[in-house]
DNA sequence: CAGTTCCGGAACTCAGTAGTTGCGGAACTA
DNA sequence: TAGTTCCGCAACTACTGAGTTCCGGAACTG
Protein backbone atom coordinates (compact mmCIF):
# COMPACT_ATOMS: atom_id res chain seq x y z
CA UNK A 1 0.00 0.00 0.00
CA UNK A 2 2.49 2.24 -1.01
CA UNK A 3 0.66 4.42 -3.75
CA UNK A 4 -3.00 3.56 -4.32
CA UNK A 5 -5.51 5.38 -6.80
CA UNK A 6 -5.53 6.78 -10.08
CA UNK A 7 -2.09 7.46 -11.56
CA UNK A 8 -1.67 10.96 -12.27
CA UNK A 9 -1.68 11.32 -16.47
CA UNK A 10 1.51 13.21 -17.23
CA UNK A 11 0.81 13.54 -20.37
CA UNK A 12 -1.59 16.06 -19.78
CA UNK A 13 0.96 18.60 -18.33
CA UNK A 14 2.28 18.96 -21.78
CA UNK A 15 -0.57 19.58 -23.58
CA UNK A 16 -1.43 22.09 -20.62
CA UNK A 17 1.42 23.84 -21.35
CA UNK A 18 1.23 23.84 -24.90
CA UNK A 19 -2.75 25.33 -24.69
CA UNK A 20 -1.06 27.79 -22.54
CA UNK A 21 1.45 29.10 -25.21
CA UNK A 22 -0.92 29.16 -27.66
CA UNK A 23 -3.33 31.41 -26.16
CA UNK A 24 -0.55 33.35 -24.48
CA UNK A 25 0.33 34.19 -28.41
CA UNK A 26 -3.18 35.08 -28.89
CA UNK A 27 -4.02 37.70 -26.47
CA UNK A 28 -1.48 39.22 -23.23
CA UNK A 29 -0.67 37.68 -20.35
CA UNK A 30 -3.49 39.89 -18.47
CA UNK A 31 -6.23 38.79 -20.67
CA UNK A 32 -5.47 34.98 -20.21
CA UNK A 33 -7.61 33.32 -17.84
CA UNK A 34 -7.05 29.80 -16.70
CA UNK A 35 -10.83 29.11 -18.34
CA UNK A 36 -9.01 29.56 -21.47
CA UNK A 37 -6.55 27.13 -21.06
CA UNK A 38 -8.33 24.97 -19.52
CA UNK A 39 -11.03 24.57 -22.32
CA UNK A 40 -8.30 24.84 -25.02
CA UNK A 41 -6.44 21.60 -23.25
CA UNK A 42 -9.47 20.01 -22.40
CA UNK A 43 -8.97 19.81 -18.88
CA UNK A 44 -10.65 21.15 -16.19
CA UNK A 45 -9.35 23.90 -13.84
CA UNK A 46 -8.57 21.58 -11.24
CA UNK A 47 -6.33 19.42 -12.70
CA UNK A 48 -4.01 22.65 -13.97
CA UNK A 49 -4.39 23.94 -10.21
CA UNK A 50 -3.31 20.37 -8.89
CA UNK A 51 -0.16 20.90 -11.04
CA UNK A 52 0.54 24.46 -10.71
CA UNK A 53 -0.54 26.34 -7.35
CA UNK A 54 -1.33 30.11 -9.52
CA UNK A 55 -1.70 31.59 -12.65
CA UNK A 56 1.81 32.93 -12.30
CA UNK A 57 3.62 29.82 -11.94
CA UNK A 58 1.49 28.10 -14.85
CA UNK A 59 2.85 30.90 -17.07
CA UNK A 60 6.26 30.54 -16.03
CA UNK A 61 6.12 26.63 -16.91
CA UNK A 62 4.86 27.03 -20.05
CA UNK A 63 7.52 29.79 -20.73
CA UNK A 64 10.30 27.67 -19.70
CA UNK A 65 9.34 24.73 -21.65
CA UNK A 66 8.76 27.43 -25.04
CA UNK A 67 12.53 27.13 -25.99
CA UNK A 68 12.02 23.65 -27.53
CA UNK A 69 11.60 24.49 -30.94
CA UNK A 70 14.21 27.18 -31.07
CA UNK A 71 17.67 27.01 -32.55
CA UNK A 72 19.30 24.53 -30.06
CA UNK A 73 23.30 25.03 -29.92
CA UNK A 74 23.98 21.77 -31.31
CA UNK A 75 22.24 21.61 -34.57
CA UNK A 76 23.67 25.20 -35.68
CA UNK A 77 24.88 25.35 -39.66
CA UNK A 78 28.67 24.99 -40.04
CA UNK A 79 29.11 25.83 -43.65
CA UNK A 80 32.48 27.56 -43.04
CA UNK A 81 31.27 31.02 -43.90
CA UNK A 82 29.01 33.23 -41.89
CA UNK A 83 26.76 34.79 -44.90
CA UNK A 84 26.17 30.99 -45.91
CA UNK A 85 25.55 30.04 -42.00
CA UNK A 86 23.46 32.96 -41.48
CA UNK A 87 20.87 31.85 -44.84
CA UNK A 88 20.60 28.30 -43.69
CA UNK A 89 19.37 29.44 -40.31
CA UNK A 90 16.36 30.47 -42.46
CA UNK A 91 14.39 27.73 -42.97
CA UNK A 92 10.51 27.75 -42.49
CA UNK A 93 10.33 26.27 -40.13
CA UNK A 94 12.52 28.11 -37.76
CA UNK A 95 10.74 31.22 -39.66
CA UNK A 96 7.33 30.40 -38.55
CA UNK A 97 8.88 29.68 -34.84
CA UNK A 98 10.22 32.89 -34.78
CA UNK A 99 7.32 34.49 -35.45
CA UNK A 100 5.25 32.79 -32.41
CA UNK A 101 7.96 33.38 -29.88
CA UNK A 102 7.97 36.62 -30.90
CA UNK A 103 3.85 37.25 -30.41
CA UNK A 104 4.53 34.96 -26.89
CA UNK A 105 7.60 37.86 -25.85
CA UNK A 106 4.89 40.96 -26.83
CA UNK A 107 2.08 39.49 -24.23
CA UNK A 108 4.69 38.60 -21.90
CA UNK A 109 6.73 42.11 -21.80
CA UNK A 110 4.96 44.05 -19.52
CA UNK A 111 5.18 41.18 -16.94
CA UNK A 112 8.70 40.83 -17.59
CA UNK A 113 10.30 44.24 -16.93
CA UNK A 114 8.10 44.39 -13.43
CA UNK A 115 8.91 40.98 -11.60
CA UNK A 116 12.15 39.33 -11.58
CA UNK A 117 10.98 35.86 -11.77
CA UNK A 118 9.77 36.01 -15.22
CA UNK A 119 12.29 38.31 -16.59
CA UNK A 120 14.39 35.35 -15.88
CA UNK A 121 12.28 32.91 -17.20
CA UNK A 122 11.37 34.97 -20.08
CA UNK A 123 14.82 35.57 -20.82
CA UNK A 124 15.94 32.20 -20.74
CA UNK A 125 13.61 31.26 -22.93
CA UNK A 126 12.98 33.38 -25.53
CA UNK A 127 15.80 36.01 -25.32
CA UNK A 128 19.14 34.32 -24.62
CA UNK A 129 18.77 31.36 -27.64
CA UNK A 130 18.59 33.47 -30.03
CA UNK A 131 21.21 36.13 -29.26
CA UNK A 132 23.74 32.83 -28.36
CA UNK A 133 23.09 31.35 -31.55
CA UNK A 134 23.93 34.63 -33.65
CA UNK A 135 27.03 34.85 -31.28
CA UNK A 136 28.14 31.44 -31.36
CA UNK A 137 27.87 32.11 -35.59
CA UNK A 138 29.70 35.19 -35.65
CA UNK A 139 32.76 34.24 -32.34
CA UNK A 140 33.39 30.98 -34.98
CA UNK A 141 33.97 33.10 -38.08
CA UNK A 142 36.08 35.31 -36.40
CA UNK A 143 37.98 32.53 -34.84
CA UNK A 144 39.08 31.51 -38.21
CA UNK A 145 40.18 34.62 -39.47
CA UNK A 146 36.92 35.54 -41.61
CA UNK A 147 37.06 38.96 -39.41
CA UNK A 148 38.93 40.83 -37.25
CA UNK A 149 39.65 39.59 -33.46
CA UNK A 150 38.27 43.36 -32.75
CA UNK A 151 34.93 42.77 -33.71
CA UNK A 152 32.10 43.64 -30.73
CA UNK A 153 30.87 39.91 -30.98
CA UNK A 154 28.45 40.33 -28.42
CA UNK A 155 27.08 43.91 -29.45
CA UNK A 156 26.81 42.04 -33.14
CA UNK A 157 24.94 39.06 -32.51
CA UNK A 158 22.21 41.44 -30.89
CA UNK A 159 21.89 43.32 -33.67
CA UNK A 160 19.31 40.99 -35.85
CA UNK A 161 17.42 39.18 -32.66
CA UNK A 162 17.03 43.32 -31.74
CA UNK A 163 15.87 44.05 -35.15
CA UNK A 164 13.68 41.21 -35.83
CA UNK A 165 11.31 42.09 -32.30
CA UNK A 166 11.67 45.73 -32.88
CA UNK A 167 10.10 45.29 -36.28
CA UNK A 168 7.30 42.44 -35.29
CA UNK A 169 6.18 44.49 -32.35
CA UNK A 170 6.53 47.77 -32.33
CA UNK A 171 6.43 48.37 -36.47
CA UNK A 172 4.28 45.35 -36.92
CA UNK A 173 6.23 44.91 -40.31
CA UNK A 174 6.72 40.84 -41.99
CA UNK A 175 10.08 39.42 -40.14
CA UNK A 176 10.30 38.00 -43.81
CA UNK A 177 13.32 36.78 -46.28
CA UNK A 178 13.77 40.09 -47.50
CA UNK A 179 14.20 41.91 -43.96
CA UNK A 180 16.68 39.09 -43.66
CA UNK A 181 18.95 39.80 -46.41
CA UNK A 182 18.68 43.39 -46.18
CA UNK A 183 19.74 43.20 -41.95
CA UNK A 184 22.83 40.21 -43.30
CA UNK A 185 24.05 42.16 -46.37
CA UNK A 186 23.32 45.64 -45.64
CA UNK A 187 23.95 45.76 -41.98
CA UNK A 188 25.63 42.72 -39.96
CA UNK A 189 28.20 41.90 -42.63
CA UNK A 190 29.46 45.80 -43.40
CA UNK A 191 29.78 46.27 -39.99
CA UNK A 192 32.30 43.40 -39.36
CA UNK A 193 35.78 44.01 -39.57
CA UNK A 194 37.80 43.34 -42.14
CA UNK A 195 40.99 40.54 -41.06
CA UNK A 196 43.64 42.62 -40.31
CA UNK B 1 -27.56 82.19 -20.24
CA UNK B 2 -25.03 81.09 -22.59
CA UNK B 3 -22.63 79.10 -20.49
CA UNK B 4 -23.71 78.82 -16.78
CA UNK B 5 -21.95 77.66 -14.04
CA UNK B 6 -18.18 76.62 -12.92
CA UNK B 7 -15.64 76.58 -15.72
CA UNK B 8 -13.91 73.25 -16.32
CA UNK B 9 -10.50 73.20 -15.20
CA UNK B 10 -8.58 71.93 -18.33
CA UNK B 11 -5.19 72.63 -16.27
CA UNK B 12 -6.27 69.21 -14.56
CA UNK B 13 -6.42 67.53 -17.94
CA UNK B 14 -2.85 68.16 -18.30
CA UNK B 15 -2.05 66.56 -14.51
CA UNK B 16 -4.46 64.03 -14.76
CA UNK B 17 -2.81 63.00 -18.33
CA UNK B 18 0.22 63.19 -16.80
CA UNK B 19 -0.43 61.47 -13.99
CA UNK B 20 -1.15 58.50 -16.53
CA UNK B 21 1.93 58.44 -17.79
CA UNK B 22 3.63 58.16 -14.31
CA UNK B 23 1.67 55.15 -13.34
CA UNK B 24 2.31 53.69 -17.08
CA UNK B 25 5.99 54.11 -16.20
CA UNK B 26 5.93 52.47 -13.00
CA UNK B 27 3.19 49.34 -13.31
CA UNK B 28 1.57 47.76 -16.80
CA UNK B 29 -1.51 48.59 -18.66
CA UNK B 30 -3.55 45.94 -16.82
CA UNK B 31 -1.98 46.85 -13.15
CA UNK B 32 -2.96 50.66 -13.94
CA UNK B 33 -6.44 51.27 -11.79
CA UNK B 34 -8.32 54.83 -12.32
CA UNK B 35 -8.00 55.36 -8.55
CA UNK B 36 -3.93 55.11 -8.43
CA UNK B 37 -4.30 57.85 -11.24
CA UNK B 38 -6.65 60.08 -9.64
CA UNK B 39 -4.53 59.72 -5.89
CA UNK B 40 -1.32 60.69 -7.78
CA UNK B 41 -3.46 63.68 -9.50
CA UNK B 42 -4.72 64.96 -6.49
CA UNK B 43 -8.31 64.38 -8.37
CA UNK B 44 -11.74 62.31 -7.75
CA UNK B 45 -12.58 59.53 -10.25
CA UNK B 46 -15.63 61.74 -11.67
CA UNK B 47 -13.21 64.37 -12.68
CA UNK B 48 -11.60 61.54 -14.58
CA UNK B 49 -14.28 59.89 -15.84
CA UNK B 50 -16.39 63.41 -17.32
CA UNK B 51 -13.18 63.74 -19.58
CA UNK B 52 -12.44 60.57 -20.89
CA UNK B 53 -15.43 57.83 -21.07
CA UNK B 54 -12.92 54.37 -20.43
CA UNK B 55 -9.68 53.38 -19.05
CA UNK B 56 -8.67 53.02 -22.74
CA UNK B 57 -9.39 56.07 -23.70
CA UNK B 58 -7.35 57.72 -21.05
CA UNK B 59 -4.07 55.78 -21.62
CA UNK B 60 -4.48 56.50 -25.58
CA UNK B 61 -5.08 60.00 -24.83
CA UNK B 62 -2.32 60.11 -22.31
CA UNK B 63 0.31 58.44 -24.83
CA UNK B 64 -0.30 60.97 -27.66
CA UNK B 65 1.07 63.33 -25.47
CA UNK B 66 4.07 61.28 -24.35
CA UNK B 67 5.33 62.64 -27.61
CA UNK B 68 6.38 66.38 -25.78
CA UNK B 69 9.68 65.47 -24.42
CA UNK B 70 10.55 63.52 -27.74
CA UNK B 71 13.20 65.19 -30.29
CA UNK B 72 11.12 67.38 -32.35
CA UNK B 73 12.42 67.42 -35.94
CA UNK B 74 12.85 71.03 -35.66
CA UNK B 75 15.44 70.27 -32.83
CA UNK B 76 17.95 68.45 -34.47
CA UNK B 77 21.62 69.06 -34.46
CA UNK B 78 23.17 69.84 -37.44
CA UNK B 79 27.45 69.90 -36.92
CA UNK B 80 27.96 68.81 -40.83
CA UNK B 81 28.47 65.36 -40.07
CA UNK B 82 26.56 62.39 -39.05
CA UNK B 83 28.93 61.54 -36.32
CA UNK B 84 28.78 64.37 -34.22
CA UNK B 85 25.28 64.86 -34.86
CA UNK B 86 24.61 61.66 -33.20
CA UNK B 87 26.45 62.37 -30.35
CA UNK B 88 25.04 66.17 -30.01
CA UNK B 89 21.70 64.35 -29.64
CA UNK B 90 23.18 62.66 -26.67
CA UNK B 91 22.55 65.15 -23.79
CA UNK B 92 21.36 64.03 -20.70
CA UNK B 93 17.72 64.97 -20.78
CA UNK B 94 17.48 63.05 -24.01
CA UNK B 95 18.77 60.26 -22.54
CA UNK B 96 16.21 60.79 -19.06
CA UNK B 97 13.43 61.13 -21.28
CA UNK B 98 14.03 58.34 -23.36
CA UNK B 99 14.48 55.78 -20.47
CA UNK B 100 11.03 57.15 -19.74
CA UNK B 101 9.32 56.77 -22.34
CA UNK B 102 10.63 53.10 -23.25
CA UNK B 103 9.33 52.37 -19.41
CA UNK B 104 5.81 53.02 -20.75
CA UNK B 105 6.31 51.44 -24.23
CA UNK B 106 6.62 48.08 -22.20
CA UNK B 107 3.55 48.32 -19.80
CA UNK B 108 1.90 48.94 -23.38
CA UNK B 109 3.21 46.69 -25.75
CA UNK B 110 0.74 43.64 -25.14
CA UNK B 111 -1.74 46.55 -25.70
CA UNK B 112 -0.38 47.67 -28.79
CA UNK B 113 0.12 44.15 -30.37
CA UNK B 114 -3.23 43.29 -30.33
CA UNK B 115 -5.75 46.60 -30.86
CA UNK B 116 -5.10 48.77 -33.88
CA UNK B 117 -6.18 51.83 -32.31
CA UNK B 118 -3.01 51.53 -29.44
CA UNK B 119 -0.77 50.55 -32.26
CA UNK B 120 -1.46 53.70 -34.38
CA UNK B 121 -1.24 55.57 -30.97
CA UNK B 122 1.84 54.38 -29.56
CA UNK B 123 3.40 54.15 -32.62
CA UNK B 124 2.83 57.74 -33.48
CA UNK B 125 3.61 59.36 -30.13
CA UNK B 126 6.90 56.85 -28.70
CA UNK B 127 8.08 54.63 -31.46
CA UNK B 128 7.76 56.36 -34.57
CA UNK B 129 9.50 60.21 -34.23
CA UNK B 130 12.66 58.31 -32.68
CA UNK B 131 13.64 56.53 -36.02
CA UNK B 132 12.40 59.57 -37.61
CA UNK B 133 14.87 61.51 -36.17
CA UNK B 134 17.64 59.13 -36.54
CA UNK B 135 16.26 58.68 -40.59
CA UNK B 136 16.64 62.85 -40.82
CA UNK B 137 20.23 62.97 -39.59
CA UNK B 138 21.64 59.84 -41.92
CA UNK B 139 19.59 60.73 -45.11
CA UNK B 140 21.03 64.31 -44.43
CA UNK B 141 24.73 63.12 -44.20
CA UNK B 142 23.76 60.99 -47.57
CA UNK B 143 22.45 64.17 -49.39
CA UNK B 144 25.85 65.78 -48.63
CA UNK B 145 27.93 62.85 -49.96
CA UNK B 146 29.30 62.20 -46.46
CA UNK B 147 27.64 58.23 -47.73
CA UNK B 148 26.97 56.69 -51.05
CA UNK B 149 23.47 56.87 -52.05
CA UNK B 150 23.06 53.00 -52.24
CA UNK B 151 22.84 53.04 -48.12
CA UNK B 152 19.81 51.72 -46.66
CA UNK B 153 18.68 54.75 -45.00
CA UNK B 154 15.29 53.48 -43.70
CA UNK B 155 16.55 50.35 -42.32
CA UNK B 156 19.84 52.30 -40.66
CA UNK B 157 17.85 54.15 -38.94
CA UNK B 158 15.87 52.09 -36.86
CA UNK B 159 19.20 50.52 -35.78
CA UNK B 160 20.04 52.23 -32.74
CA UNK B 161 16.33 52.68 -31.79
CA UNK B 162 15.52 48.83 -31.91
CA UNK B 163 19.00 47.96 -30.24
CA UNK B 164 17.82 50.35 -27.34
CA UNK B 165 14.75 49.21 -26.79
CA UNK B 166 16.10 45.43 -26.98
CA UNK B 167 18.57 46.22 -24.39
CA UNK B 168 15.91 48.26 -21.99
CA UNK B 169 13.20 46.09 -22.14
CA UNK B 170 14.22 42.16 -23.19
CA UNK B 171 18.41 42.43 -21.75
CA UNK B 172 17.42 44.70 -18.79
CA UNK B 173 20.87 46.40 -19.20
CA UNK B 174 21.32 50.41 -18.95
CA UNK B 175 20.92 52.36 -21.85
CA UNK B 176 23.78 54.79 -21.19
CA UNK B 177 26.50 56.58 -23.45
CA UNK B 178 29.06 53.10 -23.65
CA UNK B 179 26.15 51.89 -25.20
CA UNK B 180 25.05 54.62 -27.38
CA UNK B 181 29.28 54.98 -28.83
CA UNK B 182 29.68 51.39 -29.54
CA UNK B 183 26.55 51.58 -31.88
CA UNK B 184 27.58 54.65 -33.31
CA UNK B 185 31.40 53.74 -33.69
CA UNK B 186 30.69 49.94 -33.80
CA UNK B 187 27.84 49.22 -36.19
CA UNK B 188 26.35 52.09 -37.51
CA UNK B 189 28.64 54.17 -39.21
CA UNK B 190 30.57 51.08 -40.20
CA UNK B 191 27.43 49.73 -41.68
CA UNK B 192 27.30 52.74 -43.71
CA UNK B 193 28.64 52.79 -47.69
CA UNK B 194 31.72 54.78 -48.21
CA UNK B 195 30.81 57.42 -50.63
CA UNK B 196 31.15 56.44 -54.53
C1' DC C 1 -14.13 -6.53 -4.19
C1' DA C 2 -12.87 -1.63 -1.09
C1' DG C 3 -10.34 2.35 -0.78
C1' DT C 4 -7.82 5.88 -2.94
C1' DT C 5 -6.49 9.38 -6.38
C1' DC C 6 -7.06 10.81 -10.65
C1' DC C 7 -10.17 12.99 -14.44
C1' DG C 8 -13.59 16.73 -16.59
C1' DG C 9 -17.08 19.67 -15.32
C1' DA C 10 -20.08 22.64 -12.75
C1' DA C 11 -21.15 25.41 -8.83
C1' DC C 12 -19.34 28.21 -5.52
C1' DT C 13 -16.69 32.04 -2.67
C1' DC C 14 -14.10 36.08 -2.63
C1' DA C 15 -11.37 40.14 -4.04
C1' DG C 16 -10.56 43.77 -7.03
C1' DT C 17 -11.89 47.27 -10.25
C1' DA C 18 -14.60 49.80 -13.95
C1' DG C 19 -17.92 52.94 -13.98
C1' DT C 20 -22.01 55.55 -11.53
C1' DT C 21 -24.29 58.38 -8.25
C1' DG C 22 -24.94 61.62 -4.65
C1' DC C 23 -23.00 64.96 -1.14
C1' DG C 24 -21.14 69.47 0.40
C1' DG C 25 -18.85 73.14 -1.31
C1' DA C 26 -16.66 76.33 -4.74
C1' DA C 27 -16.88 79.07 -9.00
C1' DC C 28 -19.33 80.94 -12.50
C1' DT C 29 -23.56 83.52 -15.04
C1' DA C 30 -27.42 86.47 -15.27
C1' DT D 1 -29.29 86.17 -5.09
C1' DA D 2 -30.71 81.97 -7.75
C1' DG D 3 -29.45 78.49 -10.74
C1' DT D 4 -25.95 75.86 -12.90
C1' DT D 5 -21.70 73.16 -13.47
C1' DC D 6 -17.61 72.31 -11.74
C1' DC D 7 -14.59 70.08 -7.87
C1' DG D 8 -12.89 66.11 -4.47
C1' DC D 9 -14.65 62.46 -2.03
C1' DA D 10 -17.08 58.40 -0.55
C1' DA D 11 -20.58 55.03 -1.14
C1' DC D 12 -22.56 52.15 -4.36
C1' DT D 13 -23.54 48.65 -8.33
C1' DA D 14 -22.15 45.20 -11.66
C1' DC D 15 -18.96 42.23 -13.42
C1' DT D 16 -14.93 39.43 -14.12
C1' DG D 17 -11.78 36.05 -12.93
C1' DA D 18 -8.68 33.51 -9.45
C1' DG D 19 -8.87 29.81 -6.70
C1' DT D 20 -11.82 26.06 -4.18
C1' DT D 21 -14.98 22.41 -3.61
C1' DC D 22 -17.84 18.81 -4.86
C1' DC D 23 -19.86 15.44 -8.19
C1' DG D 24 -20.01 11.11 -11.04
C1' DG D 25 -16.93 8.29 -13.18
C1' DA D 26 -12.49 6.09 -14.44
C1' DA D 27 -8.03 3.98 -13.16
C1' DC D 28 -5.13 2.18 -9.96
C1' DT D 29 -3.61 -0.84 -5.47
C1' DG D 30 -3.97 -4.65 -2.38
Amino acid sequence: MVNPGRKRDHSRDADILQATLDVLAETSYADLTIEMVAVRAGAGRGTIYRRWTSKDELILAAVACADQAGPEAGKLPDTGALRSDLLAMLDPDWLGSSERRLRILASLTAMMSRTPDAFAAINRAIVEPSVAAYQHLIQRAVDRGEFAKSADVAALAQLIPAMATYRALFLQQPVDLPFFFSMIDGVLLPALPAPS
